[in-house]
DNA sequence: TACGGGGTGAAAATGATTACCATGTGCTAC
DNA sequence: GTAGCACATGGTAATCATTTTCACCCCGTA
């Protein structure tokens, strides 16, 4: 029926655990940082053994929750409602816009959907309130090149992290 | 590697087809009109089995799809990334706060949110921008509820979404 | 050296969603 | 009313991201 959203047993532990600066998890946030827009946990994996990088897709997995868990990466889902992540460039908690065509992502202001959320929140009387805002589109460039070959869609710049506007 | 993103071929002809108003689609309508909250297509699958309704799994996706393309149904990820289904009360766009313990559900006023993601797209030069705002938290009657309770996460009251704090 | 607590990762499991495809159903023209 | 056709249906088999399992590794410490 409904999967279960209780944190498992597998990483809950760590929540108090200490972190182990491994080979792996150095090589993990090494790749975040390495690519500047979002990617999913299966394109790092990839990514990291193309690198000659021998580590998991379990410990990609893991890593990325325990990185979400702690608040240094952003996540999004696509539309798929495929998880993607991004190192978190400043501290505090970041929104972006990301292009449908070619992954370009972009940081934007996002004080006003705060303040409208904590507001609601308060209005309705909920506690412990999340909200998730995703916003995706198609950039300026895309766009353009998308008038210039009209039948077939834009192709993917290269990947869909590797570009970004952000800054 | 990543889900093919391409409308699929079995659905896309509906695009232009007309609309036949069959036992199947007039069931699901009928069932999300009767649920007030988010509902997953297999939860509303099995309540249309009770019901005594035959129908495929197959069809309640479909259908599900074909109202939310034409706008009649709401859609929301809970945090598993699956897809919550709810009847569009009025026209318009609207979003929604979850309670993550019983699936009460509410409308919120989301004016702000919709200015702020237009005037987001224009500055940074998107277009066809698309916007997913997800509010979530826990409401009042659970969070007292909790507070009695102690240890158990405090159960579900009637399924994802039989409660509802609309209108 | 034995021990113990993270960490790791291959493989299997899960579970929502889709694709496939043979069959059904309701119009419409004749 | 019946043939033809386009849309619909639904069982079943994929897909595919993500989790779980579990045996094993690594490393600091007693």
């Amino acid at each position: 029926m409904t999967r279960d959203l209780r944190p498992h047993p597998d990483t809950r532990p760590a929540a108090s655990a200490p972190w182990r600066p491994t080979r792996q998890r150095t090589a993990v946030l090494n790749a975040l940082h390495g690519r500047t827009g979002f990617t999913s946990a299966q394109e790092l994996h990839e990514a990291l053994e193309a690198d000659g990088v021998t580590i998991g897709l379990t410990t990609v997995y893991r890593t990325l929750h325990a990185l979400d868990r702690s608040g240094r990466v952003d996540v999004v889902r696509d539309r798929t409602g495929e998880r993607l992540y991004r190192h978190r460039p400043t501290d505090g908690h970041r929104h972006y816009i990301v292009c449908r065509a070619c992954g370009l992502s972009a940081a934007v202001e996002a004080e006003a959907v705060e303040r409208w959320a904590d507001e609601v929140a308060e209005t309705m009387g909920f506690a412990e309130v999340e909200h998730t805002v995703e916003l995706s589109g198609v950039c300026d460039p895309c766009r353009t090149e998308h008038r210039r070959t009209a039948a077939e869609p834009p192709p993917p710049r290269s990947g869909r992290g590797d570009r970004r506007a952000d800054s």
